[in-house]
RNA sequence: GGGAGCUUAGCUCAGCUGGUUCAGAGCAUCUGCCUUACAAGCAGAGGGUCACUGGUUCGAACCCAGUAGCUCCCA
């Protein structure tokens, strides 16, 4: 087999993933083996893969292939999310460049339209997952708006109706005024923005030269004003207790009011009072029952009620006003000042405060259980600390608004017949309800009127892992993948749906929906700038894919995500995990090129490193499972990345390689192949793709015995002084080579070790030490000596000193100044010990094991010094 | 305003319940190598007052308090 010395992704990946699907070993059908079950956060249908869900799904991944590895019945859920505002905000762009208004549609073209866009566009991303390697169940594909999902949004809406969980209120809510529609507050996003704010002069109404100047940054809305508030303690204003002042321009006469809202503070210490369009004011309006003056159309513009400027934009407004207050001499002065601006999360619109109409859920109610379940660590989240943000979230919970002014959607259940709403799952169970209840038979259907409203994208998903096993109509699934093992999400949707996920899980199932949750961070560029379109910031996801491999990606993607926190990403990750691909693929070639004879023995050393790697190996799977319990993924791929390049390629292929033009013993070939073999299956949920293919080009395969559905290799107990010996052999083998590269000795020649020691000698106690020192460092013989060399370079090992000798001239200088270095170094060691083991209160205090240590470590470090010591004397003679 | 977290090598981070002179890894840097698996490689090396100040302790990167700087969440 001729293999090219860079190993080439692409063909390998689309080949492998393709197998993978053609044996069904992503599909999950339950059995009586245990089950590891994953929902994926279904991606918006408008989007594609960026960096978020690469690093998102590559855990996922990572997750259900080692739990398959190791026996369990791992089921990964696809899907994706009809985003109500996102998509139909596309549709309607969509439409726009067809030369189609929304406003000529109905509703049912409209969803007919925006139901082909969604065949069309929305399963872009999940194809892209399958270029990462996901081993999802293709099979349950689901979709927040597909029938079964949709059932159980109606079930639930009602279900919480009856309990009387749900209600329809009047309130002061989020208004995104470019999407029409209501936002909750986890949808609007605040920054510090720029802004100015406009002193304007209030006259009083019965004596015309005083006036009150009150600061405003938004004097659009002065027509809304129903009064002006000042602090009861302000002394400034008590003159104008009771008093009413006019609003210039319209002329309306408004009353002085007090209430310790007001910061004296800020601005001239007088409020302007808009209960229509500001939260605080409404509340102020409550209190002082005030009118409230809505001047604002659903679009943003200024309605008949702001009598001036009416139609004109609210922000063309702002610049218009301006200019009349200027010439009316009600603008005092202007100043510049940074505000908090909230933003529509999808439609980045200046959001707009504004009383209305809403359905609501009662989160109360259902934030008991959730809380507690997290509390108590009956749900786990990783890292701990996120149980603080939850806590205090919940425990401030406010409720939910779930309706939502649009056409793409779930329709909301209620209908209307008069004053009366009547909420069922459907028109007929509805018209049955208003016939009961007005005992008119003669309705029908159209007497009714729906609801013209949608819900949030939300009240589908956060039923999401009870729904996507049909849980709502039939339990037998549910029994067995409910709760799921594990959820993988970003910790800034911790309220917008893991929250909320969790309440709904007790609240229909009595049940968590999942064990842990673990919250990857926020993929940020190297400048910790957050990616993002606007910024470029972001590498295109599938360009990467295409450079580096999808193993080369999920590597680089992990090696930089520790869960939590912010994740630093840099595409010098992806090429270290391209080299990586290149090493194993390298490695798998050295190992095929070699021809077996079952003829030729094998040496002592190559006895001693087979055991060795098999020891290692079983250090290495018990670290893995250890980072990998305590889902520390990045340092998982860690250990494993440098036990396979270090131990196993550096070091163990490198003593068994048989020289140039000779075979290898049979058994020992045999050995490496297992050992490789293995190294795959524990790689695998990393790399799956490389893995699967080295797994197949080591060694004939029969049907169906993959890597992918390979055994996890078990670790065995390990010889721990044989480990200690080979950290010895290979400390030994870098002083030497170190000392080669010092004085410019070339491998090629050979050298006499040296090793000082009355009656132990070191690693030659082992049986093929020799082989190895000879393969790897190109030592020809080895002596035990008894006193100091005088021609040779000494050095320690960890226990004894070693010398070299070598044809060289010695730079004696330099020699004393290290040797003087490394004693002082050697003598601080000791005498630290030696005070810690003088101290009475140690040695009563520390425990027993403790103890010897100290005292070994003393022994050793005074060996070493005398040996540093004495060689410091010899280099003097 | 309320809360959470961070500060360790040039960069990004490990460092689990205090216990090797504990200061670690990767990347970057430097030196020498195209040694027949791999230059996407090999062999080595240098580099840090663990933010600062105090305290607890036989012993502190780790625990406590304060200070400074940064980040994020909520209002």
């Amino acid at each position: 087999m001729s293999l090219e010395s860079r190993y080439s992704p692409r063909e390998i990946e689309g080949k492998w993933y393709h197998y993978w699907e053609s044996k069904e070993y992503f599909k999950s059908v339950p059995d009586e083996r245990e089950s590891f079950s994953v929902v994926i956060p279904p991606p918006n249908i408008t989007g594609i893969l960026h960096m978020g869900h690469i690093l998102n799904n590559t855990i996922q991944d990572i997750l259900i292939r080692r739990a398959r590895l190791l026996g369990k019945n791992a089921c990964w859920v696809p899907g994706t999310d009809h985003a109500s505002i996102a998509t139909e905000a596309k549709v309607v762009q969509m439409l726009r460049e067809k030369g189609i208004k929304k406003s000529d549609l109905s509703r049912e073209q409209f969803l007919e339209y925006a139901f082909e866009w969604k065949d069309k566009y929305g399963g872009i991303i999940l194809n892209q997952l399958r270029r990462l390697g996901a081993s999802c169940d293709w099979s349950r594909t689901a979709f927040t708006m597909d029938e079964i999902r949709s059932e159980a949004v109606l079930k639930v809406f009602v279900d919480l109706y009856r309990k009387g969980k749900l209600y329809r209120g009047q309130r002061m809510i989020n208004w995104d005024p470019d999407a029409k529609t209501v936002l909750s507050s986890e949808e609007v996003l605040y920054k510090e923005e720029p802004a100015q704010l406009f002193y304007i002069k209030y006259f009083l109404e019965d004596s015309p030269d005083e006036y009150v100047v009150i600061a405003t940054q938004r004097p659009e809305t002065i027509m809304a004003d129903s009064a002006v508030a000042v602090h009861p303690d302000d002394k400034r204003y008590l003159k104008f207790k009771g008093k009413k002042v006019i609003i210039p321009l319209i002329q309306k006469s408004i009353p002085i009011i007090e209430d310790e809202y007001v910061d004296k503070e800020f601005g001239t210490g007088a409020l302007k009072v808009t209960p229509a369009h500001d939260q605080n004011d409404y509340e102020i309006g409550l209190r002082h029952q005030l009118e409230v003056v809505d001047i604002l159309n659903e679009d943003g513009s200024l309605n008949e009620s702001a009598k001036i400027l009416v139609g004109e934009d609210r922000f063309a407004a702002r610049k218009k006003i301006k200019k009349l207050l200027e010439e009316s001499g009600n603008l005092e002065k202007m100043t510049d000042y940074m505000t908090n601006i909230g933003r529509s999360e999808r439609t980045n619109a200046v959001v707009e405060p504004r009383l209305s109409l809403q359905w609501y859920v009662d989160m109360k109610s259902l934030s008991e259980p959730a809380l507690k379940a997290v509390l108590s660590g009956e749900i786990g989240f990783v890292p701990e600390n996120f149980q603080n943000t939850y806590k205090h979230w919940m425990e401030n919970i406010r409720d939910w608004c779930i309706s939502r002014q649009l056409w793409w959607g779930h329709q909301i259940p209620a209908w209307y017949y008069g004053d009366d709403i009547f909420v069922a799952e459907t028109a007929e169970e509805a018209l049955q309800e208003v016939k009961t209840k007005t005992g008119n038979q003669e309705l029908v259907i159209s007497d009714l009127r729906q609801d013209d409203d949608v819900l949030d994208t939300w009240f589908s998903s956060w039923l999401w892992p009870i729904s996507v096993f049909d849980g709502f109509r039939d339990d037998k699934e549910l029994k067995y993948y409910y709760p799921t093992s594990v959820l993988v999400t970003g910790w800034d949707i911790i309220f917008l749906w893991v929250a909320r996920m969790i309440m709904a899980g007790y609240e229909w199932k009595g049940q968590k929906p999942f064990n842990k949750v673990y919250f990857t961070g926020m993929v940020r560029d190297k400048l910790r700038r957050k990616m993002s379109k606007s910024l470029g910031n972001s590498p295109d996801a599938l360009g990467l894919l295409d450079e580096f491999g999808a193993d080369g990606v999920r590597f680089g993607m992990l090696a930089c995500s520790p869960a939590g926190g912010d994740l630093l990403f840099d595409e010098k990750l992806c090429e270290q995990g391209r080299n990586f691909s290149n090493k194993l693929w390298n490695a798998q070639r050295l190992i095929v090129s070699w021809t077996e004879d079952d003829q030729k023995h094998i040496s002592e050393g190559e006895q001693i490193i087979m055991k060795w790697l098999e020891s290692r190996m079983s250090e290495i799977i018990a670290e893995t499972n250890l980072a990998m319990d305590n889902f520390k993924l990045s340092e998982a791929l860690k250990t494993l990345y440098s036990f396979i390049w270090e131990d196993f390629c550096g070091f163990y292929l490198e003593v068994i390689k048989p020289r140039s033009g000779e075979n290898i013993p049979a058994a020992l070939y045999k050995h490496a192949v297992l050992s490789f073999e293995k190294i795959c299956t524990i790689l695998h949920p990393f790399m799956p793709f490389i893995t699967e293919e080295i797994w197949h080009n080591i060694k004939e395969r029969k049907a169906g015995e993959d890597c992918m559905v390979s055994k996890y290799p078990i670790s065995q107990s390990q010889d721990q002084s044989l480990l200690y010996q080979f950290q010895e052999i290979r400390h030994v083998i870098t002083q030497i080579r170190d000392l080669r590269n010092k004085y410019q000795i070339k491998s090629a020649v050979p050298l006499d070790l040296f090793v000082l020691g009355s009656n132990e000698k070191g690693i030659f106690e082992l049986k093929g030490a020799q082989d190895i020192l000879l393969k790897l460092a190109n030592i020809q013989a080895f002596h035990q000596i008894h006193e100091e060399l005088k021609q040779g370079q000494s050095f320690m090992g960890l226990r004894h000193k070693y010398f070299l000798q070598m044809p060289v001239v010695v730079n004696v200088e330099e020699e004393q100044k290290n040797l003087a270095k490394e004693i002082e170094y050697a003598q601080g060691f000791v005498n630290s010990v030696q005070k810690k083991l003088e101290n009475e209160k140690f040695v009563s205090n520390a425990p027993a094991e403790l103890l010897e240590k100290e005292r070994q470590k003393f022994q050793d470090g005074l060996t070493r010094l005398e040996a540093l010591k004495a060689s410091l004397q010899n280099l003097g003679n």
